[in-house]
DNA sequence: GCTTGACCTCAAGTTGACTTGAAGTGCTAA
DNA sequence: TTAGCACTTCAAGTCAACTTGAGGTCAAGC
């Protein structure tokens, strides 16, 4: 059991991120000592792995869906699996895009758009792009 | 050359958009026919790269000073390179949580916090972590 | 030459994810 | 028992990244 000073030291959140994250049903507090909310231990790993979520690019409400309310999740197996798929392609690019920043770092073609090597890295990071639905 | 609404249609992004971009100097027209902005062909590289970069959770700021107004970088080299470390991680972080949620849509525990198949994935993601700045 | 329609500008509105501020509350220690 | 302080609520503010809307303009086809 921690309260949320506690909690936000534990994470790193500001205790007004973690209120907020409660308001909105992504955490929840099991009750209070006084006015201060009490939390689990537990809520440290759902902490984290809203965090993680976050930077796959996923809204609070994709992940409060995939995470759930008591670690089960609201949306199907099918759909969180699609989730995974949306990951592993958006990974793909990345590791590309990653390679091509590195190489704009290094080049020294006037502009780097015209470089062949650069234009090479480019098609295949975004050849796996081709038929996503655009949002 | 194109004008914005081939632009538009080639590559998916609403012309407000392209608009937008413009007036903050992430892409540039190169002339009217009319009053219709026209556009060279590289932009639409320019724009697959500005919709990569900010899948890997690049502001819009970054994604400039990265590739610049005429495609060299506004940051030096060290810069940069640190841009692509940033992404590596990023990549590695994204991977386990891929598995993550692979495994929440395969297993059966009550709670998948709980689970010690998942609290190891997630171990794991996190680990990598440790030392960053946190914004 | 006149209408039409696709573009234009510029200001204001929207959304998601928070933060900030004002005013209140209740353990804790003097 | 009273002061202090860390918490509370709730409304409003902020920021990035756009979108929307009102009112204007120009080339093209009738």
């Amino acid at each position: 059991m921690l309260d949320i000073s506690e909690l936000s030291h534990a994470s790193g959140f500001p205790a007004s991120k973690l209120r907020y994250y409660e308001e909105i049903g992504l955490i929840r507090s099991v009750g209070r000592r006084g006015l201060k909310r009490l939390y689990e231990d537990e809520v440290k790993a759902r902490i984290s792995l809203i965090a993680l979520a976050q930077k796959g690019g996923f809204s609070l409400l994709e992940i409060k869906q995939m995470i759930g309310v008591e670690g089960r999740p609201t949306i199907d197996r099918s759909a969180l699996l699609e989730k995974a798929d949306e990951l592993d392609v958006r990974v793909r690019e990345l590791t590309n895009l990653s390679n091509g920043i590195r190489h704009i770092a290094n080049c020294s073609a006037e502009n780097h758009l015209d470089c062949p090597r650069f234009q090479r890295i480019m098609r295949v990071a975004l050849a796996k792009t081709t038929g996503r639905r655009n949002k």
